[in-house]
RNA sequence: GGAUCUAUAGUGUAGCGGUUUAUCACGUCUCCCUGUCACGGAGAAGACCGAGGGUUCGAAUCCCUCUAGAUCCGCCA
């Protein structure tokens, strides 16, 4: 080893030992006739105490890479906010193993860096002590993980990551084949169809630390490769999985963040919808919406005729609430094509605002004791024809105002599984679609109406939420041959179309398939919630920005016209990349 | 496919029609300094204000187009 010791693990009980530390330089204190170096590896900093003699002979400058022998001494003045603050090296020798030009960026924890630049030179942004901290986060979940997982009977098996490009779902990205020109490969969305087989072939419990791809518009919180914490079971029920994930959770938030989550509420789709106007709702904190369809409908005001009203209250806020606040409502509205907003304060016992005059004395009277309005509440009103566009607009102002008012509280955490979710979703052009996959299991009561009401069937998944993020989802899995047929029935697969996608899945479901059911946890997000940022690009390592490129190694990137010939494909967009 | 915001030395910013040879901080370079740890002190270099076009006597500043990035909607079975 080029090293004694690192630089995070040197005490006060070290004095006296001779140590060499590598690592890089953080900062330089030349004091004329006394230099100090601060030593940096992934494991803390080091003072150097350099006699300015053997600073000259090397010249050291910030992210050198250099090694340091001396002897451990305790410090005159010690630095109370630095672990090894008590000790430092009186340094005998130093030397360079390499130079380092001065970098893009400063190397700090609060660099303010734009992300871009960082991405740029990704490897010295991931030297910032806070990214190796993301970075031990996310080693640490795959390694509890893996340690949870075979304690409670797990096996891990691998599924290949060059599969059938199913047409189903998000967008593959497709891999060319060179010995089948012309024909491609996908890689995964998902495991989905492998683990559903290793169930049929018997594996009974089994999971993996599985990539996945998806070719989709990104955002702050997804990335077009990421991974899942892939888990399937044979022989259980829905509570049975359940309780693995919450157990999977509990132990993974006590081992890396010494976190005890409290235990998982099980919550309706229909509630969340109603309640918090959000499929993932946060319940860090109440402010729950109120249907007052009842009475705002029939309250004189015409724009609300006919129309699902509901309202939001922010409690103690009309005084805060400007004209440019209200704009702002309106346009978080307008995301959901929803327009019917209006403002309502309560002041001195009534309420006021522009609208309120269009309102029956009645109806006021009526909104004031539902509401349970108190001096100084603001209401926001929130009509429209459609029941979900009217709650999921007033759900984002829900979350925008309990993050204004501080209640999503970064310390405090509410998980909780979200149930008996639509199995179907009725398109506008009167066709079903599968709210997750052709292969959701119904819940068994609800099996009579897949030949009546297809949209009133309720399937056994359920989604993983944490403080609003959804963190897995999952379900049980259709067993049953003739369940499974009219299912694809009501999707209007035909024989053919099933075959050509899914007849390998089938095919072997013919043969024999236990009651199962498994859930994908998304490792990014989890290590998100873990790490407290709200970038998945902070908890990965070489990430990709929001068009799916790689700045540092400029990818993805044209190629040789010899290379797609001997794949048997004809590019047609010109290669322009000199630009760059 | 759509909406919003952003673009000024290496980094982050100020300036938002003319006293600007563009502000400040950090970083960089030179010199001084024996206990610093965001060291301190003195000095220096470094930007044609994302690109192109327009309005104007005059544009970093106003308008248009483009490019790049970020955030959201659609999308993500």
């Amino acid at each position: 080893m080029l090293r004694t010791n690192t630089c995070g693990e040197l005490r006060e009980k070290d004095a006296g030992k001779e140590v060499t530390l590598c690592g890089w330089v953080s900062t330089v204190r030349n004091l004329g006739a006394l230099v100090f170096i601060d030593l940096r590896d992934k494991y803390g900093i080091t003072q150097l105490n350099v006699d300015p003699k053997i600073y000259a002979l090397t010249n050291v400058r910030s992210e050198y890479c250099i090694s340091a022998k001396g002897k451990v001494v305790l410090r005159s003045e010690p630095n109370k906010d630095l672990p090894t603050g008590k000790i430092e090296i009186a340094v005998t020798e130093i030397n360079v193993f390499s130079k380092s030009e001065t970098t893009p960026f400063e190397l700090t924890d609060d660099t303010n860096a734009s992300e871009d630049t960082r991405l740029l030179y990704r490897y010295l942004d991931l030297r910032r002590p806070i990214m190796q901290k993301y970075m031990k986060i996310r080693s640490d979940l795959n390694f509890y993980t893996r340690e949870y997982m075979n304690q409670h009977g797990f096996q891990e098996i691998d599924t290949p990551t060059l599969i059938k490009s199913t047409p189903e779902g998000a967008r593959d990205y497709l891999v060319p084949s060179r010995i089948y020109p012309g024909e491609f490969y996908a890689l995964p969305q998902s495991p989905q169809l492998y683990k559903q087989l290793l169930m049929v072939s018997g594996a009974d419990r089994y999971f993996q630390l599985a990539h996945c791809y998806r070719d989709e518009d990104q955002r702050a919180d997804r990335q077009p490769e990421f991974m899942q914490i892939d888990c399937e079971m044979s022989f259980i029920d829905r509570e049975d999985v359940l309780n693995v994930i919450e157990g999977l959770l509990k132990y993974l938030f006590k081992k890396i963040d010494n976190v005890d989550l409290p235990d998982f509420y099980r919550m309706d789709y229909s509630v969340a919808i109603d309640s918090y106007g959000c499929d993932k709702p946060d319940m860090r904190f109440e402010m729950l919406l109120n249907n007052v369809t009842d009475i705002m409908s029939k309250s004189g005001f015409k724009a609300y005729e006919g129309k699902v009203v509901k309202a939001l209250v922010v409690p103690n806020y009309a005084d805060k609430v400007s004209r440019k606040n209200m704009d702002l409502d309106n346009l978080t509205a307008k995301k959901f094509k929803v327009f019917g907003v209006s403002h309502v304060k309560m002041e001195n016992g009534v309420l006021t605002g522009s609208v309120v005059k269009n309102f029956s004395a009645d109806s006021q009277e009526k909104l004031i004791k539902k509401l349970n309005l108190k001096n100084n509440d603001l209401v926001i009103l929130c009509g429209d024809a459609s029941f979900s566009n009217c709650s999921y607009a007033l759900g984002a102002l829900r979350s925008e105002y309990g993050h204004k008012l501080g209640l999503d509280k970064k310390n405090v955490y509410k998980p909780l599984f979200l149930i008996n979710w639509p199995l179907f979703e009725k398109e506008a052009d009167g066709h079903y679609e599968s709210l997750s996959n052709p292969f959701t299991r119904p819940i068994d009561e609800d099996l009579p109406l897949l030949d009546t009401d297809p949209t009133k069937v309720r399937s056994t998944s359920y989604d993983t939420i944490l403080n609003g993020v959804e963190l897995s989802s999952g379900a049980l899995r259709i067993h049953d041959s003739e369940v499974q047929k009219k299912v694809f029935e009501i999707l209007g697969l035909s024989a053919d179309d099933i075959n050509s996608r899914f007849g390998f899945l089938v095919k072997a479901l013919k043969f024999g398939v236990p009651p199962e059911g498994g859930f994908g946890i998304g490792i990014e997000r989890l290590a998100m919630e873990l790490a407290g940022t709200d970038n998945v690009r902070d908890v990965v390592a070489f990430p990709k920005n929001l068009k799916a490129y790689e700045p540092m190694s400029d990818c993805p990137s044209f190629v040789p016209t010899a290379d797609t010939d001997i794949l048997g494909i004809k590019v047609v967009k010109e290669d322009t990349s000199e630009k760059k």
